[in-house]
DNA sequence: TGCGTGACTCGAA
DNA sequence: CTTCGAGCCACGC
């Protein structure tokens, strides 16, 4: 299983109504320390490949903007809002409201 | 085979 | 608040 794959699995189990961090998604993938990755990974996603990649956002609680996304970090934005997430005056995501927590049953058989 | 190109994060100054 | 460096994968040409 590649790491990219790993990144796939982990991002699946994000519930409709919540985010995670890229810094989350690496840890939670037994890839402590590469968040970057992550992004690497949800940069080549594909609509049809059925990832909520929409729900992972950085540690400011931000989404991560980009000239190179062609526009899908405005799409994350309505996404987003469509589940009830709420942005502040600043653009940003409340995390303590809003963060997903894994339960152990996922974590123990995803790092095994 | 080598090189360029990307949705990141954290701590230090 | 801002800037900087380090960490260091996968894919296409």
């Amino acid at each position: 299983m590649s790491n990219y794959d790993r990144i796939y699995t982990t991002v699946r189990q994000i519930p409709w109504g919540k985010v995670a961090t890229y810094g989350q998604i690496a840890d939670f993938s037994g890839l402590y320390g590469k968040a970057r990755l992550v992004g690497y990974a949800l940069f080549r996603v594909q609509i049809e490949d059925d990832i909520p990649w929409h729900r992972v956002i950085n540690a400011q609680g931000e989404i991560s903007y980009s000239l190179q996304r062609q526009g899908g970090d405005y799409l994350q934005k309505v996404l987003l809002e469509e589940e009830g997430i709420e942005f502040n005056k600043s653009g940003k995501i409340d995390l303590n409201k809003y963060r997903w927590q894994p339960n152990f049953n996922f974590l123990s058989s995803n790092l095994d």
